[in-house]
DNA sequence: CACAGCACCTGCCCGC
DNA sequence: TGCGGGCAGGTGCTGT
């Protein structure tokens, strides 16, 4: 589920309601969701217990908690995965995965993900952006993220326009609704070659995907609820807002144009056919 | 090296 | 009611 709005409302919810307090025990209850934690579930259990929470911090779909000691606790997120704040010593949900009690008995934090593709890894690199992360680019919130830089870049390379917005190590945080709803305000196809485009057109699409993010982690915070860090911050934002992605059929807000779906990479493509016409050689 | 395709999972919804 | 196929907002690995 969550792009860059979704995680940024995780993360202030984190924030507000684990940093300063202490681990007390770490509990995986499933050791896929660790995987990438190579010493295995145990030794993450252990480095993480004792462990003060200091800070929390992200980077496009990544976030961590700032742990003393120098060291720091990344989490994906994946498509499904939840940081929950719940009751202390409340019974599992059935797909949780991580939970981890503090020492001031105070609630616990629950990572729930039904289809196992976030993780949870140990990194020794505190507050510093997480050595396995280092190949993710800045996204567009990040205070040295350059659009001009990424427009140039994303022009040099040979791919669909849709492509490059959703490659992390180009420019991070957009994921497939966002790169749609970008793609539709720019007025521009996915497919579009990038090295035929203008760098003012990319530019355009780059600046409406920082727009509609910000728009959405608007929507999202409002609906946050004070005891669950959640990340249906994307709910009303979904029945509102969206423009093109998962709106086939309906109406162009621009035109009135019927939304087309298009396939691409196993995945769903939504644009309006007039505002945004397909390329003749297209790169989808 | 840059790029495209696929694997990794679970659950839901639809049509037959 | 059961079954198969399609679909779901992500990333990393692998082959070309």
């Amino acid at each position: 589920m969550p792009e860059l709005p979704e995680v940024e409302v995780v993360r202030r919810g984190l924030h507000d309601h684990v940093v300063g307090r202490i681990v007390a025990n770490v509990a995986v209850q499933h050791p896929r969701a660790v995987r990438r934690h190579i010493a295995g579930p145990a030794d993450l259990e252990q480095r993480l217990t004792g462990a003060t929470i200091t800070g929390t911090a992200r980077r496009g779909k990544y976030l961590w908690l700032v742990l003393d000691h120098e060291d720091a606790l990344l989490v994906h997120l994946g498509m499904s995965g939840q940081m929950l704040v719940v009751p202390s010593g409340l019974a599992p949900s059935t797909h949780e995965r991580v939970r981890f009690r503090f020492a001031d008995d105070g609630p616990d934090l629950s990572f729930v993900d039904q289809r196992t593709f976030g993780h949870l890894m140990f990194d020794a690199g505190g507050a510093a952006l997480p050595s396995v992360i280092a190949h993710i680019a800045r996204d567009p919130f990040d205070a040295e993220y350059d659009v001009a830089a990424v427009a140039a870049r994303i022009k040099k390379r040979r791919t669909g326009l849709k492509r490059a917005l959703l490659d992390q190590s180009v420019v991070s945080g957009i994921g497939n609704i966002y790169a749609d709803e970008a793609l539709w305000a720019a007025q521009l196809h996915g497919a579009r070659p990038t090295e035929k485009l203008t760098k003012p057109q990319i530019i355009r699409a780059l600046d409406a995907a920082r727009e509609v993010m910000a728009q959405a982690l608007g929507q999202g915070g409002t609906s946050f609820d004070a005891l669950y860090v959640n990340v249906n911050g994307a709910s009303g934002y979904f029945d509102r807002s969206l423009h093109a992605y998962g709106q086939r059929d309906v109406p162009c807000a621009r035109c009135g144009t019927p939304i087309r779906r298009e396939s691409f990479m196993n995945r769903s493509s939504y644009s309006c056919p007039k505002c945004q016409p397909r390329p003749r050689n297209g790169r989808f």
